[in-house]
Parts: C-alpha cells; structure tokens; sequence
DNA sequence: ACCTTGATTTTTAATCGTTCTAAGTTTATA
DNA sequence: TATAAACTTAGAACGATTAAAAATCAAGGT
C-alpha cells in the first residue's frame, strides 16, 4: 500500500488525511509488534523529524476511535496498538516480554449480551511464557551441568501475572 | 473474619501481618467493587489515618504476588484489585463505569498451553453497556418523547472499548 | 488565486498513577 | 537486650498521557 492508498483509507474513515496520520499509519502497517506511543512516535520520527509526540497521541486516538487499530491494556506500564482491529487473544511473554497475536476466536463476541450486559468489544489477555523462552530455557537446562530451576537467562523480571 | 484471622491468613501467605496489611485485607474483604489503589488507600485512611499511600501500593503488592487478590488492568487510568483471585471475565461499563464480575469460567485456564505458549494467567474483559444502564436508558426513551438515540443521561463519557 | 473557517499540529506545561529513596520504626531472633 | 531484617513513612521523582494555547494547514466558496 502507497501513501495515495492510505490516504483514501483516511478519507473513508471520515478522517483528514494528513501526512502525519499517514505516516503514523505506515508505520502501523509496517510494524505489526503492537508497538507502544512512544515506539511509534520513535519509529515515525526516524522518517518524519518534526512531528510531535501529542500528534501520535492524537493520531492513535482518532485511528482508535475510527475502529481500524486496537489499543490493548494488557500490561500497566504502557498502552500498546494493534494494527488488526479484529478480536482475539494476546499473549505476553514475561521472560522476553514480546506480545503475540493468538489466532484463536475470542469466546465471547462484540455483540453479544453476557447476563444482561451488553458487550461491546472484547479483550482476552493471556500471560506466561512464550514457545520460545520455553525452548532456550530447556536448552539451557541440558547444557549446564546444574539441573536447578533457576530464572530464566534472559528474564527480565517482570511480574504481569 | 476478625483481626485475629486475618493475621493468621496473612501468616500463612508467608507475610509479616502488621497493622497496615491487616487494615488493607480488611477493606478489601468488605468492598468487593475492585477498588483503586487509591480507593484503598482512601478507605483505609478513613479507620486508620497514619497509613502512607506507599504503604498500600506495597501491601497491594505483596497480595498480589502470593496470590491472594488480582490485579485487573482493565482500564487505562488505572490498577484495580479483585479479592476475588480466581480467574473469571470482568466487565466494565462504559456507561456508569461499574466493573462486574462476570460468574462464568474463563475459556482459557491457568496451565494451558496455547500454541505453544505456557499460560500462567488470563484476563478477559468485556466492554460495553450494562444491564442496569440498558434498562435506565430504555425508561429514559419511553418517558421522553423524543425517540432520537442519543448518549445516555448519565453518560460520564468513557472511551473504553 | 484569495479568504474564511474549522480542523490539525506543535510546543510546553500540567496531571496523575506509580515507584523510588532515605530515614525511622517495628518485628523476629539470638 | 542487642542486632539484623523487614516494614512503614513522607516526599521526591518518574513516565505515560492529557491539556492549553498559539501557529499552521485543508477545504469550500468568492
């Protein structure tokens, strides 16, 4: 997708395309990694010197409110966006602290009414540890002579459990 | 449940029972609406005025880690605790801004393993209208004669979906 | 092309939840 | 009691996010 494309997709969202938004939707497109504000506010400054963080704030908000990202709160520290709007699961890793799309179907559907209550949009937050931390730690395990279930090598302390 | 028990509930978490973390349990046991850290800290202050609001976060802290409450990132603003650790759906109306829990299983349980990933925690959160606030706005259009959808009259005008 | 008007961006400061630090106090233990 | 470890306190610090105000830009009509 080109700049004119994404421009078309503003305008069809009802929103003003202008080159920050584009840019910031570029860069969405680009980095599927759920990136933070600040991530995206980094990544779009390297091509784009002068925008201002308020602008990505901005930016997120309007893209958020206009239903095309999603934003996760599924650690505290920080709100984190998802380029696929659509409902399903995320999974975040606590040794390497990368978040994962999980290509399962949420149970529960925007729409639907729970005891009542009716459910707008759905977020499923999983927490753990990811297939491959699971692997490097095992790995690690045989190697060392030590059999002890120490922390991860890599862990970076996290508690989001 | 007296002083007394939960001293020896605390005890038997592994935690040193002081004043303030019986005080912090305490509250928690009689408000079941997934206080605020503030909220705790407020309620707590109200019995027992010399509490620090350090002192709630890292009793909340510690509750946390051995388990015996939830902390529920559901909404950006702000933490807020469960004293009800076991894992079932919170739903959080963007109406009034009530956080029910929801009595159904998670779909997804602690252990699982999920493409791979070893689950050791799950959130889900549902967003949307509540049936106490559907009902309020039902009334408020039959009683009006307007029949234009507009916001509901209580609306504090959350964006949390 | 030019104006006007409203939307958007920029900069800066403020806010708010949370964490950190250092000092003082309490608890457990020898 | 002496001592060390754990805990609490008060206040400063921090980081994410929001707010305010001025500057700039986009779009439609003249």
């Amino acid at each position: 997708m080109d700049t004119e494309a994404r421009s078309t997709r503003l305008r069809k969202l009802g929103l003003v395309p202008t080159i920050q938004r584009v840019a910031v939707l570029e860069f969405l497109e680009k980095n599927h990694t759920h990136p933070t504000a600040e991530e995206v506010y980094c990544g779009v400054k390297a091509r784009f010197p002068s925008i201002a963080k308020a602008t990505v704030y901005n930016t997120l908000d309007v893209l958020k409110k206009a239903g095309t990202i999603r934003e996760l709160t599924i650690a505290r520290e920080a709100a984190r966006y998802d380029y696929d709007p659509s409902s399903h699961p995320h999974f975040l890793c606590r040794v390497c602290g990368t978040l994962i799309d999980i290509d399962l179907p949420c149970p529960i559907r925007s729409g639907d009414e729970v005891l009542g209550h009716k459910v707008e949009s759905v977020q499923t937050y999983l927490y753990g540890v990811c297939a491959q931390c699971r692997k490097n730690h095992d790995k690690y395990k045989n190697e060392s002579k030590l059999a002890t279930d120490r922390p991860s090598p890599t862990g970076n302390g996290r508690d989001d459990a």
